[in-house]
RNA sequence: GCCGGGGUGGCGGAAUGGUAGACGCAGCGGACUCAAAAUCCGCCGUGGGCGACCACGUGGGGGUUCGAGUCCCCCCCCCGGCACCA
């Protein structure tokens, strides 16, 4: 039989909550951590990923209190989204229902896990109390300019019924919630401008060591920065300017054809000009049906369309057909290219297929390029040629000179293109913030006063099957007078990303109870910026770059001095079962519940702690579980069996190093104090859990053969113990708690420092020198530690085994490292 | 294609350029027991040898070094991101 976990973590989560142990407040004159995991969506039960993400949270949290910090470690819902109106149609309860009892189940359950918050600080997104600052934030991007509307080819997921941002399509095309694939509409839409912050969110990871490189290239892939030049061609017959962008500046005499996307707006001018109006339409509807997916595929079939217009190369006066094309992309650049098929393997393709010259202007090394004959596009770094004044240098100066030159000119100019997109917001749905404007035939676009808010989401919707937004049918709801004149008004339908919500929740939890301000500006200030932020890689381009965003539109509003929200970053791995990622539709999926009713949270915090290092993936193993449920019964044993041993030498000082002289104290004395050192290191410097707990398995292992005779060793034991139950308390709090108390101590463990180390209690006696004869080991042997180099190469070679070893052959070199190792290179 | 992260026993995983495989899981042998469970003790990379030992071994190939899982170069494979982005 275990022990009682059940009656034991009932106990401790009581104690502490009703003593608020974990409740933090701001402090200037103490050091603050603020120790932050992603929030959960309230989708009804915690599962395996939120097990091991608060668990790892919540061990970090415990470790720094014990540290000496200010531990700020809230926890809240992020609770609009689509699930609750899915689950209201499927139920029949309202949203709003679903999701507190969601909230308040799963809330029970954290507290089951034992986890360390501030309960005081709890925050849901769908709580008025909440959303009506999401609002207010709205209203500064409105007021600021960076939030607007427009009318936009947008992605579309047809089964969520609601459009997507871009960083929300995944996958070659499909929806990141539901994988269905997305297709785009034109629709007029909100959008934040985010690419304001382009530059700014990619300079700024150089600033964040803290993250892990995977991430921050992932967003360095996703912003896309990209340098050129934007060049001007004039259309011959009507005058209009065509823009295009090109990063191959260098390229510019081998221009031998334009292309414009289908949505490009001289397309339009063309079909009223030209003869062949009908052919053109005809073709760019037939683009614009492709799908997205088609439409942007690697080596996709290039479809071009000859437009019978034609225009003028600035830079040598030659004249060049305008075609339109299916793989110009209109919301990149300027929706037109200059066609250097010679240099451009994507307009190579496409002109050979409609017959285009191929003009080579840039020379490979080590071979000639003729233009009728060559096979693929050459797009390395060359020789310039065929371009004028240009002609023989090399690419890399090639490129800088004749920008300098086209600027001079006055046909170019220098420009930075991103590939980040605007962000599109809107959703068509009814759980989430209504975004607070209204719509007026005489103002227009009216902001709601900032005094009206929140704009409230009405209580009791009507479902409305085929997934459009209830909002919309809502006639009652959606009819307010104009904030400016007092005529009717139309409320705006729609209403905000739920990645909204959660852009800013952080800065919410330093004052979650302020009701006169989005958030208290000194305290955001004492707890800003999060010192460790714990979640899941998913969100790389999604959360974590709104959230980046976010802050920095709150330092230059003046709300907030930290323009980086996360300054250290642990995305942990996926809870894999069965070389599968648990999921309902695999049917691998292990509940939390269960393992927690069968084993205990602590069991469950170990096994999720010392299974792997918390970046990699977690191989889900029952028998795993098992073990260390194993190690916890056998920590209880040796507390219980040894508990009138432990409480006769509890007054009594467990002796410094220096006053041991028997070999097995000294070797437990050391190894009681190098598992101090090196659980400490692990949890603090490196993020090996794995590793911390195994040294905390050797402790026990070294504990449990001890066996003390004389006071002076129960003592020692005691020492021993006593650190053990420390350095595993923030793993796990209730049985360390429990088995400090039942040890006699009165205070409580979890606010008790971490254990110091006595430097004195780490030097070696002895120590295991290995000898190399050509750098392969051959002989182990004890001495004393501390020998000098010499003194250790005459010991190691009055070996009789050395000896033997040495017969017969010459001695060419000896390399000793004191207290390590000793390497003797031979000839013959 | 570009960028990032990986590749170590049967498995999860350890190793500041210095004993490869800590710790755990599984397995094998033993003790206790009428028996089982639980618990405790021992063994546990591969090949060879009765043995002391010897050879091989961290994806593959080179290199630096007295010494390389670790550093450098080339290659292979797996995972992730971006990709018709001009």
């Amino acid at each position: 039989m275990g022990y009682d976990f059940q009656s034991i973590e009932k106990k401790w989560q009581h104690t502490w909550e009703s003593e608020g142990t974990f409740n933090a407040d701001a402090d200037p004159a103490r050091k603050k951590f603020y120790c932050l995991e992603m929030f959960p969506y309230p989708s009804g039960a915690l599962h395996m990923g939120h097990l091991r993400n608060y668990s790892i949270g919540d061990m970090m949290t415990r470790f720094l209190w014990k540290r000496g910090f200010n531990v700020l470690h809230p926890i809240g819902f992020d609770a609009f989204g689509l699930p609750a109106e899915n689950a209201a149609m499927k139920y029949k309860t309202p949203a709003n229902k679903w999701t507190w009892e969601n909230i308040e189940h799963m809330t029970e359950q954290l507290k089951h896990m034992g986890c360390s918050y501030d309960w005081r600080r709890r925050v849901e997104t769908c709580n008025p109390d909440y959303y009506k600052w999401t609002q207010w934030i709205f209203l500064q991007f409105f007021k600021k300019g960076l939030a607007y509307r427009k009318n936009a080819p947008v992605n579309w997921c047809e089964s969520c019924n609601t459009v997507l941002a871009n960083e929300q399509v995944i996958n070659d095309g499909h929806c990141w919630r539901c994988n269905t694939p997305v297709v785009k509409r034109n629709l007029e839409q909100w959008f934040l401008k985010i690419t304001d912050y382009a530059q700014e969110l990619l300079d700024d990871l150089d600033n964040l060591p803290g993250w892990p490189d995977r991430v921050k290239t992932m967003q360095r892939n996703w912003i896309g920065r990209s340098e050129g030049a934007r060049l001007t061609f004039t259309e011959k017959s009507t005058g209009e300017i065509i823009e295009t962008f090109t990063t191959r500046f260098d390229t510019i005499y081998g221009v031998t054809f334009l292309a414009l996307a289908p949505e490009h707006p001289f397309v339009e001018k063309m079909c009223a000009l030209s003869p062949k109006g009908d052919e053109i339409r005809a073709f760019v509807q037939k683009c614009v049906t492709q799908s997205a997916i088609e439409r942007t595929a690697v080596g996709g079939e290039k479809e071009g369309f000859f437009t019978g217009f034609s225009a003028v190369n600035p830079v040598t006066g030659e004249s060049v057909p305008i075609l339109i094309a299916n793989y110009i992309l209109m919301d990149y650049g300027t929706g037109a290219i200059m066609g250097v098929p010679a240099h451009d393997q994507r307009d190579f393709e496409f002109a050979r297929k409609y017959d285009i010259p191929v003009k080579v202007v840039i020379q490979p090394h080590d071979e000639s390029l003729d233009g009728v004959t060559m096979e693929h596009a050459f797009e390395d770094d060359g020789i310039t040629c065929n371009s004028g004044a240009f002609d023989g240098l090399p690419t890399a100066e090639a490129i800088p000179a004749m920008i300098e030159w086209g600027v001079e000119q006055g046909f170019c100019s220098r420009e930075v293109n991103f590939r980040l997109r605007d962000w599109l917001i809107s959703r068509q749905r009814y759980w989430g913030a209504p975004i607070p404007v209204v719509y007026c035939d005489c103002c227009g676009i009216v902001p709601v006063p900032e005094d009206e808010l929140p704009v409230l989401l009405p209580a009791e919707v009507k479902i409305v099957e085929g997934g459009k937004s209830p909002l919309t049918e809502d006639k009652e709801w959606l009819s307010v007078p104009c904030p400016k004149c007092g005529k009717p008004g139309r409320r705006e339908a729609d209403t905000m990303d739920t990645f909204i919500c959660s852009s800013w929740y952080f800065f919410r939890y330093c004052s979650a109870r302020e009701d006169s301000a989005v958030f208290n500006v000194d305290e955001a200030n004492y707890w800003m910026a999060v010192d460790q932020y714990i979640g899941g890689i998913e969100h790389a381009c999604l959360h974590l770059i709104y959230a980046r965003f976010f802050t920095k539109f709150f330092a230059d509003l003046g709300l907030c001095n930290a323009r980086e929200p996360f300054t250290n970053l642990l995305t942990q791995g996926m809870v894999i079962k069965d070389g599968a990622k648990m999921s309902k539709s695999l049917g691998n999926v292990v509940d939390p519940d269960e393992i927690i009713n069968t084993y205990g949270a602590d069991t469950a915090r170990l096994f999720i702690l010392f299974a792997a290092p918390p970046a990699n993936d977690l191989d889900w193993s029952e028998r795993g579980v098992e073990g260390a449920n194993r190690f916890l019964n056998r920590v209880w044993r040796l507390v219980e069996e040894n508990i009138a041993l432990l409480s006769s030498v509890r007054e009594r000082p467990s002796l410094p190093m220096e006053r041991l002289s028997e070999q097995r104290m000294r070797d437990l004395k050391r190894k009681i104090h190098t598992t101090i050192r090196d659980v400490t290191r692990d949890i603090a410097d490196e993020k090996q859990f794995n590793t911390a707990v195994a040294r905390l398995m050797e402790l026990l292992n070294a504990l449990s053969s001890f066996r003390p005779e004389t006071d002076d060793e129960s003592a020692l034991f005691r020492e021993g113990v006593d650190v053990l139950l420390a350095c595993l308390n923030p793993f796990c709090p209730h049985i360390t708690e429990e088995l400090w108390s039942l040890g006699g101590h009165k205070e409580t463990l979890s606010k008790l420092p971490w254990p110091e180390v006595e430097p004195s209690a780490l030097e070696m006696d002895s120590v295991t020198v290995v000898v190399q004869f050509n750098g392969k080991v051959r002989e182990k042997e004890d001495f004393p530690a501390g020998l000098s180099k010499e003194e250790l190469q005459e010991r190691v070679f009055a070996l009789p085994s050395v000896q033997k070893r040495l017969e017969g052959v010459e001695v060419v070199r000896v390399i000793v490292v004191p207290d390590k190792l000793v390497n003797v290179v031979v000839k013959g």
